[in-house]
DNA sequence: TATAGACCCTGTAGCTACTATAGGGTCAAG
DNA sequence: CTTGACCCTATAGTAGCTACAGGGTCTATA
């Protein structure tokens, strides 16, 4: 079994232009090519890609992605370092969290303060003036 | 009273590059020069510019700010365009709020699940990998 | 007066993770 | 033999800065 670009993309869900991207970042090996210059992809490729998008998917970073890939492939080693990554991300994760939550919270305290008259009074417009 | 750049990055908490960027934006309003060249702000450029950070750091974006700095420059305005950006924001930071939210409960199940044994039978791994 | 150092200037390239062209070549069907 | 769908490379664009390179200006001190 062999695919073109466009097969890829359909079978993940994958832009042609990002393949081919992540093709040149270095997360999907240069396939083969037909005579024709196009590139001819195997189960392997299919395989790599579905891995990176739902990697991606998770929101981890391409680089985080590459080092995962990369830990996967040695199979007898420990995954101690996929934890890592993974747990590294979490904390982000819940960074961002905490972050948008407290901006949640300011944004809503002055969108309800807001009497919606002119501006001259706009408790929004005033909470970014400064004093 | 007027300051030069540095003393207003120093002033607001913003980089030098920061400030120069905003005003190529069409943020900043460029500002007289002296005779030697350089940028020299007043107390206008001052409130702008804090304005500017405070948005920024409620997480609005550049246009967004742009757009907020010309309403509030109409006094007698009603501020209903001004409350419409802010609920957008709003809402576009709840879902990225609920995103993450989903994100981290998927993690957590990975993380948790992996025994930290070898890449074999990495849970978070296996996760990834297509069926 | 010379010079060191801190500041300023413009312009451009870099970062993430793509996306969107421009300007071409390849291939199968009608 | 031509149309249309697909493919190719290379480059520029998105947000919001940040970081140079390669210069000029200003102030304090020897």
């Amino acid at each position: 079994m062999s695919f073109s670009i466009g097969d890829l993309g359909k079978a993940t869900g994958t832009k042609v232009e990002t393949i081919r991207f992540y093709e040149k970042s270095g997360l999907l090996p240069a396939p083969a090519r037909t005579a024709g210059n196009y590139r001819t992809y195997d189960r392997e490729h299919l395989n790599r890609l579905s891995f990176i998008r739902r990697a991606r998917d998770l929101g981890f970073s391409l680089d985080q992605v590459k080092a995962l890939l990369s830990l996967s492939d040695d199979k007898d080693r420990s995954c101690l370092g996929v934890d890592e990554i993974a747990k590294a991300h979490l904390i982000e994760v819940e960074r961002k969290i905490a972050d948008l939550t407290a901006l949640h919270t300011e944004l809503s305290r002055l969108i309800t303060q807001c009497s919606c008259g002119t501006i001259a009074d706009c408790r929004i417009i005033e909470s970014l003036s400064p004093a």
